[in-house]
DNA sequence: ACATTATATCGTAATATTGCAATATAATAA
DNA sequence: TTATTATATTGCAATATTACGATATAATGT
């Protein structure tokens, strides 16, 4: 085989995995932090932005659309791309419940 | 080509990668909230726990390892795992910073 | 209508990941 | 020593990801 066996994992573990694997790639971390950099959301320049060639960003892009991670509205002929806060405090819950379970070890 | 043009990129950026990279399976995040789950470290039974082969569960562990997101420690016949901390302490702030610039935007 | 600008999609090559059977290693038990 | 138990490594097939040239689409400008 070599297909990931996702059926097998709780939805809770799928979503989460998602998330990361969305995050999991230089480019898309370096785009939400440049998404974050900038004053305003209103930004077409991303593609200058990365040694990315247009079509690999358009693609890198399209994965951070998919997981929620970052929104697109149109605005004229460029695109408006935002983070999702919603995301990200998932994400964040994530975290801190895990250090939460983690006061209670013994390591 | 189609290797990944991780030198392009910042060795922080490059970082984060790595470790959400190491999160991106639903495996692995099973792994982890199983460790979490149990109340000693010494755990020998994650086999057990998941709907995989034992070489696959090794090579997810392995990954985790690397990624220095669990620690392992002979003991006797089987392995302990333990998260590590600090790694989880590092995402975490990496997500309170989107946070915090998250507030100062207008959309 | 035609050019320009910004982004998306297609097609495809290079590479990486996933999963597991078979086998190896390493520690303890009988 | 010879089992037994737990984990790791090897090898390989199936699949997924990454990157980009070529091309398409879509909105605005002239």
């Amino acid at each position: 085989m070599g297909a990931s066996k996702s059926e097998s994992f709780s939805v809770e573990h799928n979503e989460m995995a998602t998330l990361f694997k969305a995050m999991s790639h230089p480019a898309r971390v370096a785009i939400v932090d440049y998404l974050l950099s900038v004053d305003t959301c209103i930004c077409g320049d991303i593609v200058n932005e990365l040694p990315l060639a247009q079509p690999t960003i358009s693609q890198h892009l399209k994965e951070l659309k998919n997981a929620n991670i970052i929104k697109g509205t149109i605005e004229g002929t460029a695109i408006c791309y935002c983070i999702n806060p919603e995301i990200i405090q998932k994400i964040e819950k994530h975290f801190s419940s895990i250090t939460f379970q983690l006061k209670n070890k013994c390591c």
